[in-house]
DNA sequence: ATAAAAAGGTGAAACGTTACACAAATCCCT
DNA sequence: AGGGATTTGTGTAACGTTTCACCTTTTTAT
């Protein structure tokens, strides 16, 4: 409630040596001079005001953080993480949930550009992000976890990932190491950059084996799109119980993220299969549920805090540096964890 | 970028004309001006600016939620609710992680009293909210989800949760009717008024039945206070091991959240025990996870859609209206929710 | 001794809104 | 016709910072 004018009377100097000691520039300063600023501004326990700073420079230290739910514990996960490397940095994180719907995505970075917010992280990794192209073109720095830069035309500024192929052919070579030759795939709608890329690479793996992909074992989410990933878990259940009602039904499945692969445990055993011993399920993500539940799952793991210090960082650097950022995409590795939800054939 | 000077000069009107219909404040305006007005604020893209609006005001529409972690499935669930339950009454939310820890909320609370935000709803729920009494004399609202405003000193203006006692009367009862005698608490450090609250309802149901409370099964979360809520599951596993290697070990026990039950299902499973043959366990809250996982796990449900709903409205309402709000704490029911991790003894 | 440079500070306009007191035009009543 | 009400709108001073040109005093170089 105390402004710099009080400050600056208290310390016998004007406004704008005060704003420059709240600012560091204190190179040219007497040393004396500093000290009574920083006494008066710890005596009335001065605040800079941010309404006043952002409404003057235009711009705050505020990153915006567009998810598909912070319901979904992966996606908690992330949140905490980046969170926690954007504070390290002096930057506070807006979180949003936009259950992967454009509409909403675009809704929310309209309303981060109009608190003067640049830089957003998005969560969600459509085909194509030419519903945000506007504002990139306003000067909107967008980064994007969990897909790269590729194709975006421009709107994304530097993203952060794991190969998705590499990922679902660790995942399914690993499946094939085991005997299993019927692979299903569980995924809501197919049609982020993340599950198209997840979805090629077990087709490429299973081809590599000699195994001709089956159309009818992808289960794609039809009819569930409005879930969002608020009841994640559900997917899997409906997913598994049609896939295991089918006249040839899958040995073994892999699902697009843990959550998934949860509720496709429970949705098999709600039909008396046990896993692993009717089916071996593989997820991806490794969320920490992944080790706790029975059985303890096999998946893929993302490293989640190295991915957020990344994307954080290179992000702030878009943002801070007027030069290009070298490596717009940085490519991290996924790693095929064996727990106890898959075994051989 | 378009300010609303522009808007003004293209409709030919004054500023403070704009400013006018952007609030709503249209009733003693020509329908003609109104429309030109819009025309001009459409065509122009105009956004207002949010930063020099709270500078003007001293105000926003935004409400500051300070949670355990939101990687903790419960809380994500909850970030979800009460962020949608704001975004219907216009306001905005930023989600901040304090893992429970008291000299991270007071900074949360201070920065976003720095921002101008004048409402916070507080996750955790210690059994003192004395450090944050500066602040609610600086005329913050406090909120508290899952806890209620006795003995908070007037810091909390409003709150709601279920009956802590209530709750674990019910989960108390349930293994008792099901034969139970020896019933273990498992919890991090009992330090929090609904932890406290929840050992309570357990003991005076147990005395209730004739059981004398044994001390020794209550677990308290010793030397994992800086665990946070962030691999809660860990600490139902630790908890159960020492439980269960006990001399005189019990033969159900109750958590005080469901992150911890499964944490306790899964290192019972490790030590040779099946959950609900060898072991009963009821969990606290009713997360998502609960009914997917294997056993399907018994808990005490929280409304958390419902508490969300309330606790939003509350705040939003001590926020806006000048005179006291009525019945600042309100009581929502906890219910058991019967699944497969208990059982008959 | 003098000019130039460095050091240490200052003044005031702007950022994009809001809100209040006031102005002009029209209407209504007697 | 006169005068108050009513309707519809406007001018402008804040809000609390930042920034940049500029001012004064001291130091240094010649």
């Amino acid at each position: 409630m105390a402004g710099m004018k009080e400050v600056a009377r208290h310390a016998g100097v004007s406004v704008s040596t005060v704003s420059n000691v709240i600012n560091g520039r204190h190179q040219k300063m007497a040393v004396e001079t500093l000290n009574r600023v920083n006494e008066a501004i710890r005596k009335l326990k001065f605040t800079p005001n941010s309404a006043a700073r952002q409404l003057k420079t235009g711009q705050i230290k505020t990153l915006g953080l567009i998810v598909p739910s912070v319901a979904n514990p992966f996606w908690g996960q992330v949140s905490h993480l980046i969170e926690t490397a954007a504070q390290k940095r002096g930057y506070q994180v807006l979180i949003c949930n936009a259950e992967r719907d454009p509409v909403v995505e675009a809704r929310y970075v309209e309303s981060l550009f109009g608190s003067s917010i640049r830089g957003v992280i998005l969560g969600s990794s459509p085909e194509s992000f030419d519903y945000l192209k506007e504002y990139a073109d306003k000067g909107m720095k967008i980064a994007a976890i969990d897909r790269d830069n590729e194709g975006t035309n421009g709107v994304i500024a530097c993203s952060v990932s794991i190969n998705q192929l590499v990922g679902s052919r660790l995942a399914t070579r690993h499946l094939i190491g085991l005997g299993h030759k019927r692979i299903a795939f569980i995924s809501g709608p197919i049609g982020t950059n993340s599950r198209v890329g997840r979805l090629a690479g077990m087709n490429s793996e299973l081809e590599k084996a000699g195994i001709t992909p089956d159309e009818s074992l992808v289960w794609g989410g039809r009819n569930v799109s409005t879930f969002g990933d608020f009841r994640a878990a559900e997917i899997g259940r409906t997913a598994i119980r049609e896939l295991l009602t089918l006249d040839n039904p899958p040995t073994a499945v892999l699902t697009v993220n843990d959550m998934y692969a949860i509720g496709a445990c429970a949705g098999a055993r709600e039909l008396g299969y046990s896993v692993p011993e009717d089916i071996s399920v593989i997820g991806f993500d490794d969320i920490m549920m992944a080790e706790v539940m029975q059985p303890p799952l096999t998946t893929i793991r993302q490293p989640v805090a190295q991915m957020s210090e990344i994307i954080v960082s290179k992000l702030i650097e878009t943002l801070e540096s007027t030069d290009e950022v070298i490596e717009p995409h940085v490519e991290v590795s996924a790693e095929l964890i064996v727990r106890a939800s898959t075994r051989q054939l």
